[in-house]
RNA sequence: GGUGGGGUGGCCGAGUGGCUAAUGGCAGCAGACUGUAAAUCUGCCGGGCACUGCCCUACGAAGGUUCGAAUCCUUCCCCCACCA
């Protein structure tokens, strides 16, 4: 049995959705070094581009070096492929920062130590400098417009329209894959499947300017078992910044997954072995109640980006918001690790005692949006003090008090905030 | 350049003078059922408030006609089809 290859790996974990003919024999011979892009216009990654991240962290795990991309040059082009919203123009700093951030996230799944470590790069410090006399001359030369016709990025836009720009969005991410071939011998551009003809566009570009072959290989456009976007949650993107998405909310996200999608999500999210995988599952369809495999996702995921310890912290809080026990029983010290993972109002005693209007709580807390959508929330029985469903507006009050501290707002079924008497 | 068609709420898509904050579908939120699941059924779903009601904003943009306009007129912008 021949060691396994980046490919069979990948293909097993459905993390392949296509790949260049060569890939296979050239990973016969040896590791690879490979690289794949990232948006830096925000200062944290976010679940949906975890994808190529764990594509590259296979390639690591498999003796071959990843080159996260970030495409602070790239960026202020817009891409054609898939949504076509202008990009905003960022400050160097503000690029600058934003990888820095990214880089931190990124060191949780491949590592930037050893020879085999990470690197870091950003075309801006390429791009920028270059002229556009020399992107035409070495690169715009290479290729004909009727080959840049016929990619689907650009052909579905021929009715619509579609500026130069971004029409030439192809050579420059080409030109990208060329610098990296010559500077760092990368024989592998990883994307997702909406870069395919980006991505040969490179391989194009390197077989005219060095006679040598390389290779592409996309991963699958995440959806939910419902066909639903993927990595969006009630709030918007699920991000790997805990200021932006708290541990607690990330954890959740991922226990709360349908059953139809955590068997791909854990063979593409974790890096547990498949074997290991499989044991979970038939623990999931022996007891699907239990949620094995969600919590088994949503604890991997956690401990990875947010630390064991978090990770701890927060399944603790969510046993004690989801568990069997009545949350009016529970102990201060029961209450209080809850509260230190949810939105929660702090008010003074004396303020508290003259009643605070349930509405006001629910905006503080973010569980509303404004007073009518709470009232409407109300209405239509969303809302429960202490576990205790609301059929009218009111006010809190000390009568309302856990623990003579606390008092439990809950939205629905899985949204949670305190307000806490001071 | 010519001719014809079109731009409606997050998306799709009805509506051609008042009963229209605008049918319907999707998405979203909530309720029932359950397992913090799916499916199904039910309610909400432009926004705000002093909420049996009131006030803003809205049908590409700006003006106009009218007691009253998403609906009629004028100009402008954009898209599509066919012709050149």
């Amino acid at each position: 049995m021949p060691t396994p290859t980046l490919l069979s790996v990948l293909t097993e974990r459905g993390l392949v959705h296509d790949a260049t003919p060569g890939l296979a024999n050239r990973l016969a011979q040896g590791p690879i070094t490979g690289y794949a892009g990232f948006d830096p216009t925000a200062d944290s990654l976010h679940v949906g581009s975890l994808v190529p991240v764990m594509a590259l962290g296979w390639l690591q795990r498999l003796g071959g070096r990843p080159i996260p991309l970030v495409g602070g040059g790239t960026g202020m082009v817009g891409d054609p492929s898939g949504k076509r919203s202008e990009r905003p123009m960022l400050s160097v700093e503000q690029i600058d920062a934003n990888v820095a951030a990214i880089r931190r996230q990124l060191a949780h799944f491949i590592s930037f130590e050893g020879d085999t470590g990470a690197l870091l790069v950003n075309n801006a410090d390429w791009l920028r400098p270059l002229s556009l006399m020399e992107f035409l001359r070495d690169t715009g030369k290479h290729f004909t417009v009727n080959y840049m016709l016929q990619k689907d990025s650009v052909k579905s836009r021929m009715e619509s329209g579609i500026s130069f720009t971004e029409f030439s969005y192809m050579l420059v991410q080409a030109h990208d894959f060329h610098h990296l071939y010559r500077t760092h011998r990368c024989e592998l551009q990883i994307g997702g499947s909406d870069q395919w003809g980006n991505i040969t566009a490179g391989i194009e570009l390197i077989a005219r300017r060095e006679q040598t072959q390389v290779h592409g290989l996309v991963c699958p456009l995440l959806t939910t078992a419902g066909g639903g976007k993927f990595g969006k949650s009630e709030d918007g993107n699920v991000w790997l910044d805990p200021a932006k998405t708290s541990p607690y909310q990330f954890y959740q996200f991922w226990v709360t997954v349908d059953d139809a999608d955590v068997h791909r999500l854990l063979k593409l999210f974790t890096f547990l072995p498949l074997q290991e995988i499989e044991r979970v599952m038939e623990e999931q369809s022996a007891d699907p109640g239990r949620r094995a495999a969600q919590r088994r996702l949503a604890l991997d995921l956690t401990a990875r980006v947010h630390g064991e310890e978090t990770a701890r912290r927060v399944i603790e809080a969510s046993a004690i918001l989801f568990g069997a026990g009545d949350l009016r029983t529970a102990d201060r010290d029961t209450l209080a690790i809850a509260a230190r993972e949810v939105k929660v109002m702090a008010v003074d005693g004396a303020s508290f005692e003259k009643g605070l209007p349930l509405v006001d709580a629910l905006i503080a807390t973010g569980l509303a949006a404004s007073k009518s959508d709470a009232r409407r929330g109300i209405e239509g029985s969303g809302y429960s003090i202490n576990g205790e469903k609301v059929n009218a507006e009111r006010s809190l009050g000390p009568q309302d008090l856990l623990a003579g501290k606390y008092v439990v707002l809950q939205k629905g079924k899985r949204s949670f905030a305190f307000v806490v008497v001071e």
